[in-house]
DNA sequence: AGGTAACCGAGACGGTACGTCCGGTCTTGGG
DNA sequence: CCCAAGACCGGACGTACCGTCTCGGTTACCT
């Protein structure tokens, strides 16, 4: 048996680079290999989606691939990931502005062809591979769950909201609105296929806050 | 130009019963495949899925799959669409009972392997297939929309709510309240893979009816 | 269940038609079929010719051809067979000139498309399956055979040829002429590819008669 | 001869210089499937040949089969031309030796099964495609024709013949002596389907050499 | 400077599923 | 009993990708 399965592994994810002996791999290689992966998905879509043809547009050998990533659901999270990396939470003075900010720009983001491709197909495969689900989770849900804890934490900094009293209960309720806010949106842009306008922004967040009598 | 291109159709679909030429097609071979499909994805998932292995199951040929759905897609279409058909609304007597069990209901359909493995898939392909997402509309997700309009209904005629002012805006509510709850359901059961439970439906329903303040 | 396994049977083969109770078979289906087969097998070739396209092409429903003939082969046997039977031996008063006769008849029928389509197909196929063989043999090769059994007679009337001594020893001398005219034409045309010239057909019989010394 | 690593693939610019990048091609590949092949054509005759049973037989997948050869044609020609390379012309000291010997040759030849089986069907799709026809000709008709001018140049060397006196008279010559010989053993053996004995072969030995009255 | 270990491209490999086609059978309604 | 139409089962077709495996060659570190 080899003494080392190498196991491959996405190039950012480990802490030490392992510093080894023979040829570094390529960093120029990740990054064409992800772009080409986006590129393919908004071109292609999720089923038209072939490892062979994001090599050929990474101008990369297959093999290259593989080493880094161990299959297609993998590299499609981590080519995905990047765009939910770049959501951010401004404080804009009000939790009805910092909410509508956090909604447009979650329904920018599910505009995009390549996430629109990608994000439910993966969900569908991460309900049978549990492991697959974790790293969408780690890598694409959290980054979105973190605009709501903050967004709570800045309306607690501005008085609009008492400070929790049950850790407990408060990270329930972050959940409840969050999945409320995530699955809204993407059951309207995704699902029903009707588009997601200032107007319609509006309207979902002033019912998100009347849902919770505690805010005025 | 033949308006009909229909040369694969879905039984049942079609108004007309087309010629009554040569050998009538077996109405016993739909059910077979339907449930071959259904059994095919709890077990093996929508990337598991096969037509090879669906025929096997049904026991039919490979060419009377395809002499009937066009492709995998709409055959899972048709296979999931018959468990969101006994979708009901009872009028339990108070919107928020009615509410609960609606949510129940959808809770457990999702709950299923065999939709959970075809929902998002499904979902996924049809935000490139404009044809397919309109089928997935009518068959799948239509059905769970009547029940929000029976719901208000049934509150209405309680006089619980008021009747519509506007059928525009009626529709936009309606719209909107559907893809709360459809969204949020969805999403915490096939993304944040968190269960639903009874307590969790009553907070849920409660800040759905805190949202609308027309409703007390 | 039906108690009369009723066997498929070429048209022209049985003596009795059987005058049955029901409708009559039509006997200008089995023109149509039989020159449908041989416009298919000259246009698409063997490999090309399907059932279901000789059923089309003759206007008759698949079903009935499977009446008449048992299989594929069956049927293109007796679709050529039609064209040896034209064959004949005239008496133009010379065993050179009759040989030359048959040779080129025997060339011109080669030449059709139809029947280097199939002639070898049949003769492949026979040597697998011995009841088509037999049959190739009754159709197709006993007519050719005929000829020269013919003109042997031919020239012994005319003198030009002792009587047979012994008929074994006759018999296997028409078998070595017969194969060797059938498969020396055979070969040149179709393996070979050169055309028969009437030069050719000359030196060719001039050699045959040379190879039995009694002619002189 | 090796398969000539003639790629199925379009031509491209032509006169590739085949560069040397990628896995080789595995050679041992190669003579297991035409093994294969000769085994499956004994075994189920030409139309039982299926390139998926050969791949198995092989232990080889499906592609690499169409990698090498684009269709059974061109597959079977290469399986049996092997066994036609393997002709010899001994010169044992008569014209007439000679000729039993080679038409004892190539009628166990033609007594294989697998030759049985494929021949006829070969010469047959010849009539069809051109470009078979030449590959058939050069696989395996030619090396049958190389035992013809090879025994007559040894005749000639032995004085039993007077040298060429016109090379194109001579060519035409070998033509007819070459289509007689092996159109007659292929029409005894696999259309009229009866042996070749020792006696058989001496007799028309014999005729072939009275045919031709230069030689005593 | 030379090893050597890990990288890289290319592409062949064993598999699996695809969607189509055809052979031969059967089941309709109608003649 | 025949016929046309067409659905049926079974099985081979040739293609497309998958993920793995050799190849020859290329860096970069470590003696």
């Amino acid at each position: 048996m080899a003494p080392t399965t190498q196991q491959p592994d996405a190039p950012g994810a480990g802490a030490a680079p392992a510093r080894g002996k023979g040829r570094p791999r390529s960093a120029a290689a990740d990054l064409a290999i992800l772009d080409a992966t986006r590129a393919a998905l908004a071109e292609l879509g999720w089923g038209g989606l072939t490892m062979g043809d994001v090599a050929v547009r990474a101008g990369v050998a297959k093999t290259t691939l593989y080493r880094r990533w161990p299959s297609k659901n993998e590299l499609v999270v981590d080519a995905i990931a990047i765009l939910f990396d770049q959501l951010e939470c401004a404080d804009l003075g009000s939790l009805q502005a910092d909410i509508e900010a956090v909604v447009a720009q979650f329904a920018d983001l599910l505009s995009r062809p390549e996430t629109q491709a990608a994000l439910l197909a993966l969900f569908a495969e991460g309900t049978r591979d549990r492991q697959l689900q974790q790293r969408i989770r780690e890598r694409i849900v959290e980054p979105q769950k973190v605009l709501v804890q903050l967004g709570r934490a800045n309306a607690q900094a501005r008085g609009e909201m008492g400070p929790d009293e049950d850790p407990a209960t408060a990270c329930e309720e972050i959940d409840i609105i969050f999945d409320t806010i995530a699955g809204t949106v993407e059951h309207r842009l995704l699902v029903s296929g009707e588009p997601i306008t200032p107007e319609w922004i509006r309207r979902f967040t002033t019912l998100l806050l009347n849902a919770f009598p505690g805010l005025n």
